[in-house]
DNA sequence: GCAGTATCCCACGTCCGTCC
DNA sequence: GGACGGACGTGGGATACTGC
């Protein structure tokens, strides 16, 4: 506790110069008492603290001193606030814990880094509350050189020229204006637009990338969360064919490998797992929980579960016992 | 001289290790 | 497990210092 005041009084005299014993116990909580005991302490240890007594007197730090609290370079704080920046910071109840130790990682860093770290992590966002594309845990590959031009290239706020083969389609160059980064379970996605229009792209498609030293066109304040969200849920109401599906949880990798997407999962106590899945088409879904057998049951929609019991009956039908006749009655 | 500030001294509460 | 003592953190009051 009080290791964690002596750094918060360090910072605190580091951002506004001169302060009173008074204000000091007013920031930190603590008496004007305990505050002297701590800038003693800070003294004992080396750090330069100076005491201007009376009217308009108060503590303050030798000019420039500043606190060698980490070490960082600015790749290895922006990682940190980064990854600070998604649903850490409301994750385990430690968003203030969080937030204070982001506070004191900016403070560390080079006057001429701080200034542009704040925007920079703006461009960054990392494991949204909306899942784009599935709860599934897949590792992409990535092209050698895409993930470093495409990131330099959002940092930098420069339009970016990459080699896009979209699903099914010949691969072809695409220049773009960066928004932001996307990562969603090791999936990683470029925000963009494109002559204005909205674009998303998922880096491990993209065979190779440049950054081009044209600025890009970005608007001056983005919501990097609101702008996934609002692209997700354009991409998940686009023709797919949702579905309530149960699975042996021992098939369940198979029933993922086929769905398009996965919004929800819940295991249950018969070790089956019930997902709320999506599929491209009917047909698609089909043709993915026929694969599984009685392994599956698709419990939703009506018109999924009609289609295949259709096909169970007609399979069913196929091979039902023929009547005996003469030519099928060999005996010896 | 007065107001504002830091410094000194003392007492209290809590925590932790040791001993029985 | 309980008693004891030391270390540590904290707060209050009196006092000294400084600038207006």
């Amino acid at each position: 506790m009080r290791a964690d005041r002596l750094v918060s009084l360090v910072l605190l005299l580091r951002r506004r110069g001169r302060m009173t014993a008074n204000e000091l116990a007013n920031e930190l909580e603590v008496s004007a008492r305990t505050v002297l005991r701590d800038i003693e302490a800070l003294s004992t240890a080396g750090v330069p603290v100076f005491v201007d007594r009376g009217r308009h007197g108060g503590f303050s730090l030798l000019p420039g001193f500043r606190t060698e609290l980490t070490g960082l370079n600015h790749h290895e704080a922006l990682a940190l606030l980064t990854a600070g920046s998604g649903r850490g910071e409301k994750a385990f109840g430690l968003g203030s814990a969080l937030a204070s130790a982001m506070r004191k990682v900016v403070d560390a860093l080079p006057e001429g880094h701080r200034a542009t770290l704040d925007d920079a992590t703006k461009r960054f966002l990392i494991e949204p509350e909306t899942d784009l594309l599935s709860r599934r845990l897949v590792t992409e590959q990535m092209a050698g050189g895409v993930m470093d031009e495409v990131r330099h290239a959002v940092l930098a706020g420069h339009k970016v020229r990459f080699h896009y083969a979209a699903p099914d389609r010949t691969p072809r160059w695409r220049t773009v204006d960066p928004i932001g980064l996307v990562t969603v379970r090791d999936r990683t996605y470029l925000l963009a637009t494109k002559s204005g229009e909205d674009r998303t792209y998922r880096l491990s498609r993209m065979l190779a990338a440049e950054e081009l030293s044209e600025a890009a066109e970005r608007p001056a304040q983005v919501d990097l969360d609101r702008i996934w969200a609002e692209r997700s849920a354009r991409f998940l109401a686009d023709g797919h064919i949702p579905a309530l599906v149960r699975v042996e949880s021992a098939r369940r990798e198979e029933l993922l490998n086929a769905a398009r997407t996965v919004r929800a999962e819940q295991s249950e106590p018969d070790g089956w797992v019930r997902l709320e899945v999506t599929f491209e088409d009917l047909r698609h879904a089909v043709w993915a929980i026929w694969q599984l057998d009685t392994a599956a049951e698709a419990l939703s929609p009506d018109e999924l579960r009609v289609a295949l019991r259709e096909r169970a009956e007609a399979v069913a039908g196929r091979y039902r016992p023929k009547p005996l006749t003469e030519s099928t009655n060999v005996s010896g």
